[in-house]
RNA sequence: GGACAGUUAGCUCAGCUGGGAGAGCAUCUGUUUGACGUACAGAAGGUCAUAGGUUCGAGCCCUAUACUGUCCACCA
C-alpha cells in the first residue's frame, strides 16, 4: 500500500476513534495484567473544553496509551461534574434570558432544567474527548450526582457528623451576592483593587464638640456598628475608654472599648466595630458579649429596617451615606486607597462577609492524618516536587471548611429538622409524613462530592471488584490550580475513608497562556479553542505542541507557529514510512533481523535507536514527556531521516535485502513511541506495514534490546564527518553542492566499507587513502583521522580560510595548555577527565603543525 | 505582609548528579539530490539578570541585589 504525498490530518483522523471504541479497545478488566488506573478529573457540565482541558487530557491520555503498550490493564475513567455554583450561575443566567428566576419556577421545576442543561453539555464533552482521542472507559463512566455517588456522598456527611467532624456554627461567612450563597474561603479570590479611606467624626456623647476620627473603607456597614475600639496602650486614647461616642450613620451612642487588637500606627487608631459584618470584628464582638445586628442582605442590598437606606444596593447605600454624613458636618476627608477585596471565584462579585449558620467540617483531625502519612513511605509523589511544599503549608493553616451552599443544583444537605421538637436527624430520606419534619434547604459545596472522586467512581463505599482492583489511582493529572480545592481534599478524604492515599503520583502542569503571556479569558477575547486548532493542523499535532511545550508545573505560551511545528514534525514521520513503504516488495515477508547480513550503516542506526529507546524510556516512566519527545525529534531528524534513511538509498540500490527489514523495525519503533504523543497518524502508518495487528493499541512498546547494539562503529562517525566537512567546504567557498571534489584520507580505520555512501554523498569520484599528508590540500582533523581537500580554490581564499583555523586551534591549544598546567587542576580533576585533555591536546597541537606547515608553504 | 518560582540567541523555551552553551521559529546563503519545498545543505547570532563567594573548574551550588510572575494572608 502507498501512503499519500503528504500528511492530511482530517483523513487520518476520520474513523479511528470510533473504531477502537467499538472494537472495545478503551476497556479496562485483562487481569493477567498489572492494573494501571487514571480518572479523568471531572470537567464542569458549565460549557465547552478549553484549551485548559486538552493539557490535561493529553497528558493523561499519553500516560494511559503508554502504560497500555507497556503491558499494563489500564483505566481511564470518565466522568463530569455537576460543578454547583459554576453550573446554578449558568442555567439561572439562561432563565434569565427567557424572563424566569428560578423561584417562580420553584426548586423541582428548576432540577429539571439543569438537568437538561447537564445532559447537553455531556454530549459536548463526549464530542470533545472523542476529537482528542482520549481513551476512555465509557463503560465505567461516572458523574458526581449519579446514585452511586449519591450513596458515598451521604455516607460521608453520615459518619462525619456521627464522629462529630461536622458541625453547624454561626460563623462570619463570605457571601457571593451575586448567587446569594455562602462561599468556602478559597473561593474567594482577593484582589488589589483602588478604594477610599473615609474619616469621620465620632462625637462624644457627653460633649459634642469634641471627636474621635475613624477611618473606614466600608461605611455602609456602620449601621452595624456596636462600638468603636482603641489600643489601651495608646496613650492618645486610653483616658477615653469606657465613654460613649455618637455613631454619625444613625445617631446612636455606642461605647468606646479597649482592645490589644487595634493597631496603634494604623489609620487613626480608632477602629469602628461591625461584628456580623467582619471576621476579627466578629471576635470582639463575641468577646465582649455585644449585639450583632445584621444590616445586610445575603443579595448585597441594604436591611430593611435601616428606613430611607433599607433595599438599596450596598454601594448605593455607601454613596448616599457619606453625603449625608457630609450635610451634618461630620464628614472630615476622602483619600484614595489601595486595598485587598475578595471576589468571588465564580462571579467575580465583591464578596460580602455576613453572620450566618452554616455547615462545617472540622479540618484538625483529617490535615493532621494528611500530614503524618505525607512523612511515610506511603507519601503521594508530586511532580515536580515542590508541589508538596504548596499543599503541606496550606494543610498546616487551613481553616474548617465551610460545605453548604444555599443553592439548588447539588447534593442537598441530608439533614432533617422536626419543627415539633427542633430534633436534628441525619437521613437520606424524609422519616415521616407527618408533615412535622422539613430538610435543610443548603446542598453541598461541589468539592465536597468531588474529593471522593477517586475512590466513588469505582463503586465505593461498596467493596466492588473495581475499588479492589483499581483503587488507588496511579497517576492523578491537574492543574496547580485547583490543588487546594481538589488534590487535597481528595487526599485527606481518601486517607479518612479508605485509608489509604487515593493517588500514588500527582503531575502537576501548568496554565495555558496566550502568545504573548497574557492568561486567557473569555472578557480579553484571547482564548483559543482547541476545536479550531484540530480543525486546522489536527489533534496529533495539537497533542504533540502541548506535550512537549508544558514543563510540569510551570505556564506555558500557545503558539501557533509551534503547533505548525509539530506537523511538520508529523509530516517528517509521515513521508520517512512512505520512502520505506515504497521500497518494500509485494512479496516481502518480515522477518527477525539477521544481525549476521546487516551492513555497518544498519548496525550504526539500530545502535543508536537502541540508546534512544533507553533514554526515552526512561523519561516515559518520569513523565517527562518533554525530554522524551525531544529525544524522539532529533533522532528521527537527524539520525534517522537525514542520515541513515539518505545512506539506505545506497544499499537498497545494491538490493541489500536486510536493510529493509532494518528500516521497518526502525519505523515501528518511532511509531510506537511517537504513538502516545500522536495516535491517529501513528495508526494510520502502522496499517500500511506488511505485517501488523489490528490496531496499534494492541502492539507493545519497544523494548532496550542489547542484542542490536554494536561496536567499532568509528568508521560511521568519520562518515558523518567526512560529508559534514565536504559540505561545508563547498558551501563556504561557494563551490556547488554537486561538484566533484578530489578527496584523500589518512586514517588507520577500514574505510572500504563507506567508500559507495563517500561517493554518492560527497559527489565525489576519486577518493584515496593515503599515509603520508597531502600537499595543497584544505585540511580537516577527523576523530579517526584526517581529511584533505585538493584545493582548487585561489590562494588568498586558501589562506583566508587556513588562518581562521589557525586562529581556532591556537585557541583550543591554549585552552588545554593552561587547564593542563593546573597543578590543581591534575590533583583534583577525574582520570578519565585529565586523559580526554591530554589526548586533545595532542590532536589540536598536531593539526595546528600541519596548518602551520600549509601557510608556510604557500 | 508571607511563601514559591523565573531571568540563557531577535522570539518561545531545553540544558539530567558542576567538566568546552542547545532546539524550534525568525534572519542570511545555497539546492529542480528519484520520502518529504510542511523539504534538504550551510551560515550568522549568547560576558547564561547583576555583584560577591565556594571549587582545579559554575548556566548549574551558596549569599545578597534588581526586575517579572504565581499562590497564600482578616489589617479597619
Amino acid at each position: 500500500m502507498e501512503l499519500a504525498k503528504r500528511y492530511d490530518h482530517k483523513l487520518v483522523e476520520e474513523g479511528k476513534y470510533q473504531n477502537w471504541k467499538n472494537k472495545g479497545y478503551f476497556t479496562a478488566g485483562d487481569k493477567s495484567k498489572q492494573k494501571f488506573s487514571v480518572v479523568i478529573p471531572p470537567p464542569n457540565v458549565t460549557g465547552k473544553l478549553h484549551i485548559g482541558h486538552a493539557i490535561d487530557n493529553t497528558i493523561q491520555d499519553i500516560t494511559c496509551r503508554y502504560k497500555k503498550a507497556k503491558g499494563f490493564d489500564v483505566l481511564y475513567l470518565p466522568g463530569v461534574d455537576h460543578a454547583g455554583i459554576a453550573t446554578q450561575a449558568k442555567v439561572d443566567e439562561e432563565l434569565k434570558q427567557k424572563g424566569i428566576s428560578r423561584f417562580e419556577i420553584g426548586r423541582d421545576e428548576y432540577l429539571k432544567e439543569a438537568f437538561k442543561w447537564k445532559e447537553r453539555y455531556s454530549h459536548i464533552i463526549h464530542d470533545q474527548w472523542a476529537k482528542m482521542g482520549l481513551m476512555l472507559d465509557y463503560t465505567r463512566e461516572r458523574f458526581t450526582m449519579d446514585e452511586g455517588f449519591n450513596k458515598a456522598v451521604y455516607y460521608v456527611f453520615k459518619t462525619l457528623y456521627d464522629e462529630g467532624l461536622i458541625y453547624q456554627g454561626e460563623r462570619i461567612v463570605n457571601y457571593d451576592v451575586k448567587m446569594k450563597t455562602a462561599l468556602s474561603n478559597i473561593e474567594v479570590i482577593h484582589k488589589n483593587i483602588d478604594g477610599k479611606f473615609y474619616y469621620f467624626k465620632y462625637r462624644f456623647l457627653d460633649n459634642k464638640d469634641e471627636y474621635l476620627t475613624v477611618a473606614t473603607t466600608r461605611p455602609e456597614t456602620m449601621f452595624g456598628d456596636t462600638c468603636v475600639v482603641v489600643n489601651p496602650n495608646d496613650e492618645r486614647y486610653q483616658k477615653f475608654i469606657g465613654k460613649k461616642v455618637i455613631n454619625p450613620a444613625n445617631g446612636e451612642a455606642i461605647p468606646l472599648i479597649g482592645d490589644e487588637y487595634v493597631d496603634i500606627n494604623f489609620g487613626t487608631g480608632v477602629m469602628k466595630c461591625t461584628p456580623a459584618h467582619d471576621p476579627n470584628d466578629f471576635i470582639i464582638g463575641k468577646k465582649y458579649g455585644l449585639d450583632m445586628p445584621i444590616v445586610i442582605n445575603t443579595d448585597g442590598t441594604m436591611s430593611k429596617s435601616l428606613k430611607k437606606y433599607g433595599g438599596l444596593d450596598r454601594f448605593e447605600c455607601r454613596e448616599l451615606l457619606v453625603k449625608d454624613i457630609e450635610k451634618n458636618g461630620d464628614l472630615i476627608k476622602i483619600e484614595d486607597f489601595k486595598h485587598e477585596v475578595g471576589h468571588s471565584e465564580r462571579t467575580d462579585t465583591i464578596v460580602e462577609p455576613i453572620l450566618s449558620k452554616q455547615w462545617f467540617i472540622k479540618m484538625k483531625p483529617l490535615t493532621e492524618k494528611l500530614l503524618e502519612n505525607q512523612k511515610s513511605k506511603s507519601k503521594v509523589n508530586f511532580v515536580p516536587k515542590r508541589f508538596e511544599k504548596t499543599l503541606i503549608r496550606w494543610m498546616e493553616n487551613c481553616e474548617d471548611w465551610c460545605i453548604s451552599r444555599q443553592l439548588w443544583w447539588g447534593h442537598r444537605i441530608p439533614v432533617y429538622y422536626q419543627k415539633s421538637t427542633g430534633k436534628i436527624l441525619v437521613s437520606d430520606h424524609l422519616p415521616d409524613n407527618s408533615g412535622d419534619w422539613y430538610q435543610d434547604e443548603d446542598v453541598f459545596d461541589t468539592w465536597f462530592s468531588s474529593a471522593l472522586w477517586p475512590f466513588a467512581t469505582l463503586g465505593w463505599p461498596e467493596n466492588t471488584e473495581d475499588f479492589e482492583r483499581y483503587y488507588p489511582i496511579d497517576t492523578m493529572v491537574t492543574g496547580y490550580d485547583i490543588i487546594f480545592f481538589w488534590v487535597s481534599r481528595m487526599y485527606f478524604q481518601g486517607l479518612k475513608f479508605t485509608n489509604k492515599a487515593p493517588f500514588k503520583d500527582v503531575v502537576i502542569h501548568g496554565l495555558v497562556r496566550d502568545s504573548k503571556g497574557r492568561k486567557m479569558s473569555k472578557s480579553s477575547g484571547n482564548g483559543i479553542d482547541p476545536l479550531d486548532v484540530i480543525e486546522k493542523y489536527g489533534i496529533d499535532s495539537l497533542r504533540y505542541f502541548l506535550a512537549t511545550t508544558a514543563s510540569p508545573g510551570f505556564d506555558f505560551r500557545y503558539q501557533e507557529e509551534k503547533v505548525i511545528e509539530a506537523s511538520n514534525y508529523l509530516n517528517k514521520i509521515w513521508n520517512s514510512a512512505r520512502f520505506i513503504l515504497m521500497n518494500i516488495p509485494s512479496d516481502f515477508k518480515v522477518s527477525e533481523i539477521n544481525t549476521k547480513k546487516i551492513n555497518i550503516l544498519d548496525k550504526y542506526i539500530l545502535t543508536k535507536l537502541e540508546e534512544n529507546i533507553k533514554v526515552i524510556t526512561k523519561a516515559m516512566d518520569k513523565y517527562d514527556y518533554g525530554l522524551a519527545s525531544s529525544t524522539l525529534y532529533n533522532f528521527v531528524y537527524n539520525d534517522f531521516c537525514s542520515f541513515y534513511l539518505e545512506m539506505s538509498k545506497v544499499s537498497l540500490q545494491n538490493k541489500e535485502e536486510e536493510t529493509l527489514n532494518v528500516l521497518l523495525y526502525c519505523l515501528k519503533a518511532i511509531l510506537m513511541m511517537i504513538y502516545p504523543f500522536s495516535p491517529f497518524i501513528s495508526e494510520e502508518i502502522y496499517l500500511n506495514l506488511p505485517e501488523h495487528k489490528e490496531s496499534i493499541m494492541l502492539e507493545s512498546y519497544p523494548e532496550y534490546n542489547k542484542k542490536y547494539r554494536f561496536n567499532n562503529l568509528e568508521v560511521v562517525t568519520m562518515l558523518s564527518q567526512i560529508i559534514e566537512k565536504v559540505r561545508n567546504y563547498k558551501s563556504i567557498n561557494k563551490i556547488s553542492p554537486s561538484a566533484s571534489l578530489e578527496l584523500a584520507i589518512k586514517t588507520t580505520l577500514d574505510i572500504n566499507s563507506i567508500m559507495d555512501y563517500l561517493k554518492r554523498f560527497t559527489f565525489s569520484n576519486e577518493i584515496s587513502l593515503i599515509s603520508e599528508d597531502q600537499e595543497n590540500s584544505t585540511t580537516y582533523s577527523l576523530t579517526n583521522g584526517t581529511l584533505f581537500i585538493k584545493d582548487n580554490i585561489n590562494k588568498d581564499e586558501l589562506l583566508k580560510s587556513l588562518n581562521e583555523q589557525k586562529e581556532k586551534l591556537l585557541n583550543e591549544v591554549k585552552r588545554s595548555e593552561n587547564l593542563l598546567n593546573n597543578k590543581n587542576f591534575l590533583e583534583k580533576a577525574k582520570k578519565e577527565k585529565i586523559e580526554l585533555e591530554k589526548q586533545k591536546y595532542i590532536d589540536y597541537k598536531n593539526q595546528l603543525n600541519d596548518i602551520l606547515e600549509k601557510i608556510s608553504k604557500i
